[in-house]
RNA sequence: UCGGGGAUGGUGUAAUUGGCAACACAACUGGUUCUGGUCCAGUCAUUGGGGGUUCAAGUCCUCCUCCCCGAACCA
């Protein structure tokens, strides 16, 4: 229930028509000169081999959110033109994502479903003696290719007739060639100073399985000769892409022009990816951290994966919401993870219900709590507000009794300036239930309390006193005799530096060491028995936490609060 | 070294395209509050540097500096 509400597209969701980048501009001024004629179109291309991350969220909100708001579709495409990577779990686990992340494509398509006219399209650029084979190895045509500011030196193949390449490429085509032995080049300029253009190579031999085409091709396409063709082919209009492929540009126009394409040709507009604070967002850099398990696997919470930050209780309209507010520039950044966790509170703030959980319990007795004909403590029930913000979202009902759980945190046998919790003398305010004054505390030998004895004000039931009495601090509490045993993971930041490797070249040197605290001895509010899976709920004065998708009673902690008292600690 | 791109507070994004530098996060003050949450009020930049054009420059010209990307049969 809570996952469809908070997967769902909310209408009134901020995807502001007026808002203005770079990009927006340029496919309004676009449509105003009626440059196309089939409206605009746009498509996320993720290549099948990983998972998805925050950065992608940035690129797929961009792609969907300019169709959407210019009437026209966004695509997923899979770039799946290098076999030995990809797989089908990936392509799976990508289109899952993009659907918890609120979009569905218009359609799902696959480069390798162009493979065959892509090879037709080949064969044409060889015939127009625009493509040529190369015999030489990876190293010979990597010399031969130059250097900044170096011009390359032209293949001795280069000038190889036609027919010639044709019956090549048909071998190569065929497997009668080995893997390295021969690959297709585009014919361009070895002199360019752009390094893209000097005989890019079009076709690599793989004698390996691939998974969707299976072993029907024994040669693959680039990325670059694939890439523009299939928006092509898609009727992409708007090619939006990362910075790092900006010097490819000249080589997808180039591409295109050599061939007999009907409509509009696309084109390509790079912006800068997105970076955050305290994390690390690239395939290679969270693959090592998967695989050499300093994470427990993919979706491991302190993980910015989208499975990862799913499970964490990111709601996937914060996500959106944030991607769609930090716009898109061609500046390279590096935002505050702080602003997510933003994006983060103020949803969950609205839509969280509040619950009370102890984390760390100490007993706590009122010693003038009545008790039943039977010698008993008498159980009373109190109404609690589920959701301050949210009416609608009601009332629930909460034993409280003689003995209850508290925090450590909320009792100091001798009080620090400013801390307005319980301590011997004091009063504060049991959340929902009474007002109670510390009378004191049982210690153990070394001297921390295990039992605060308090007794209560009969007058102040649902936390008022009539006398008007005001009381510095509330704190939350759970009965005793009806808490339910939990679990709570903490998660902290999972490197400790603002910019993970920045001083010694490896994030995985920055690494946090506690970046994750797990308690067990947790005292939760019986209501949290009824928590959905991957429901998140407020902890009340803690913060946000998702119940686990299969452990019952185990609870992520998604973000925290706010917190002052921590503020005025670390001052200090 | 060559080519491409970039530079606005602590951070990120804006600025009617030449007209009083805005918004958010963070930080700091204070107020409200049955969550030290939320909410409210306030403080926090003369736009990388020099020169120039102009009544007027973050926006235009010019020189300089610094940063990022590019030499896979990866994408």
């Amino acid at each position: 229930m809570t996952e469809l509400t908070q997967n769902s597209l909310n209408p009134s969701e901020a995807h502001d028509p007026k808002r203005s980048d770079f990009v927006r501009e340029q496919v309004a001024e676009d449509l105003d000169a009626g440059r196309f004629s089939r409206g605009v179109q746009t498509r996320f291309p993720p290549e099948p081999n990983g998972y998805l991350h925050i950065g992608h969220a940035k690129a797929i909100v961009l792609d969907f959110s300019i169709a959407q708001e210019n009437g026209g579709i966004c695509m997923l495409r899979f770039d799946d033109t290098n076999p030995t990577t990809e797989d089908q779990r990936y392509v799976d686990a990508i289109v899952e994502d993009v659907r918890w992340l609120g979009y569905n494509p218009d359609s799902i398509n696959y480069a390798s479903d162009y493979f065959q006219q892509l090879y037709e399209w080949a064969e044409l650029l060889i015939s127009k003696g625009l493509a040529y084979v190369d015999d030489q190895s990876a190293e010979q045509i990597a010399d031969q290719r130059g250097g900044f500011g170096r011009p390359g030196v032209e293949s001795p193949y280069r000038n190889r007739g036609p027919n010639e390449n044709l019956e090549l490429f048909r071998e190569m085509r065929d497997g009668m060639h080995s893997e390295g032995s021969r690959v297709l080049r585009a014919k361009i300029d070895m002199q360019n100073e752009n390094m893209q253009l000097r005989d890019p190579v079009m076709y690599r031999i793989r004698d390996v399985h691939h998974y969707r085409t299976e072993d029907t091709w024994k040669i693959y396409p680039s990325y670059d000769w694939a890439h523009g063709q299939g928006d092509a082919i898609e009727g992409v209009t708007h090619s939006l892409c990362s910075l790092e492929f900006s010097d490819n540009r000249a080589l997808y126009e180039w591409y295109l022009q050599q061939l007999p394409l009907e409509g509009e040709a696309p084109y390509q507009t790079e912006f800068a990816r997105l970076e955050l604070t305290y994390t690390v967002t690239s395939k290679r850099r969270l693959k090592q951290l998967v695989e050499d398990g300093h994470v427990t696997g993919w979706d491991d919470p302190r993980l910015p994966t989208l499975r990862a930050l799913r499970r964490r209780g990111y709601p996937a309209s914060a996500i959106r919401e944030f991607c769609m507010f930090i716009g898109v520039s061609r500046t390279n950044s590096r935002h505050d993870i702080e602003l997510l966790e933003s994006f983060v509170r103020t949803e969950l703030n609205q839509t969280a219900q509040r619950r009370m959980a102890v984390l760390r319990p100490l007993k706590l007795v009122i010693t003038n709590w009545p008790e039943d004909e039977n010698g008993q403590p008498v159980v009373e029930m109190r109404t609690l507000v589920n959701n301050p913000e949210n009416d609608a979202d009601g009332t629930r009902e909460v034993p409280f009794s003689r003995e209850l759980w508290i925090e450590q945190d909320d009792f100091r046998m001798e009080p620090p300036p400013k801390y307005f919790r319980l301590s011997p003398g004091t009063e504060v305010r049991l959340r929902g239930g009474y007002l109670v004054t510390c009378t004191g505390a049982i210690c153990d030998e070394a001297g921390n309390p295990v039992e605060v004895h308090c007794t209560y004000d009969p007058q102040t039931a649902g936390g008022s006193a009539p006398d008007g009495r005001k009381v510095k601090s509330t704190i939350h509490w759970v009965d005793a005799g009806h808490a339910i045993d939990g679990s709570v993971a903490l998660y902290d930041r999972l490197f400790k530096e603002k910019l993970p490797g920045e001083t010694t070249g490896n994030p995985i040197d920055d690494l946090h060491q506690d970046s994750v605290e797990v308690l067990r001895d947790c005292k939760l509010e019986q209501s949290l028995c009824d928590a959905t899976p991957n429901e998140v709920v407020q902890f009340e004065r803690l913060g946000y936490f998702a119940a686990d998708s299969e452990l019952e009673g185990h609870f992520h902690r998604t973000v925290g609060l706010r917190d002052e008292w921590a503020r005025l600690q670390k001052q200090k």
